[in-house]
DNA sequence: ACATGTTGGTAAAGGAAGTTTACCTTGGCG
DNA sequence: CGCCAAGGTAAACTTCCTTTACCAACATGT
């Protein structure tokens, strides 16, 4: 097995866990594309073009993204006060509430994988991986 | 850090790395839902619906997939002699080297890991994550 | 034998999501 | 003041998956 598909298989899992548990919760539009705004850390406070280069995707996307969780009610672009023609991103108290619901379904995937794997291996996971994270592999 | 981050941008980092090296070794027609066919273990010898299934994806998207490799030359789809209406993708000469070119970009990969995290450490990443595999968390 | 259902495969149309292209606004600078 | 770069937005296009529909080859029941 090559660590290719071990890491690939296991991240989808966790991702459709996300997706799915977060509909359950009463948060039916969030779908595939907008998760890219969810990810660590979130949008609050951020720019349109930020959030895009740390996606991965162009800042026109981004902008389709943010439109459609805009009009749904999670955040709302302003003005930025100072810095010309910047805008900010803002949740609102819904997308805090589904940014907080991600976190604790983060929480309750990594307790089942504590119980499965014993906390010991489990903490050596997260170690190893950290590495890997904090590596130039992952550039 | 939590888990979902750790083990989705290494697998994301993966994946880029293997399309761009295919495609700067020649292959330059595969592109990322063609990966959906050379997950292990390669398609050669198998079943559309097979396929589809184990890509996750229906009938229809994997035979859109399949023609357009059928046009590029990766494979062919035969009649399967024996068993009815079943048809059989075989790898052609060129698509049995991108298969093979995809596997030496993993163990390029994973040697680069090893040398990166100690040849011990990187065993024990990988020993926990076919733990992970085989237990009911990532189904 | 033959009508019917099931399985496997394919094709066309529709929709979701990202990129390319183009444009507007703001502020910096000669 | 005129020009340009940066940031943001919008429209058109492309890609790729799903939905819907259909066809062919067995299997089965009567």
């Amino acid at each position: 097995m090559l660590i290719g598909a071990l890491l690939r298989v296991p991240a989808q899992a966790i991702h459709r866990r996300i997706i799915g548990d977060l509909n359950a919760a009463g948060f039916t539009e969030l779908r595939v594309p907008h998760m890219a705004i969810f990810q660590y850390p979130g949008p609050d406070g951020e720019r349109p073009g930020v959030l895009a280069e740390r996606a991965g995707i162009s800042k026109q996307a981004m902008n389709q993204v943010l439109r459609s969780l805009e009009t749904a009610g999670y955040l709302e672009r302003s003005d930025a006060p100072d810095h010309g023609r910047a805008r900010i991103v803002r949740l609102t108290r819904r997308g805090a509430m589904a940014y907080a619901t991600i976190h604790d379904i983060l929480r309750d995937i990594e307790h089942q994988w504590a119980v499965e794997l014993g906390p010991r291996a489990f903490g050596n996971l997260k170690t190893l991986l950290i590495r890997v994270w904090e590596s130039p592999l992952v550039r």
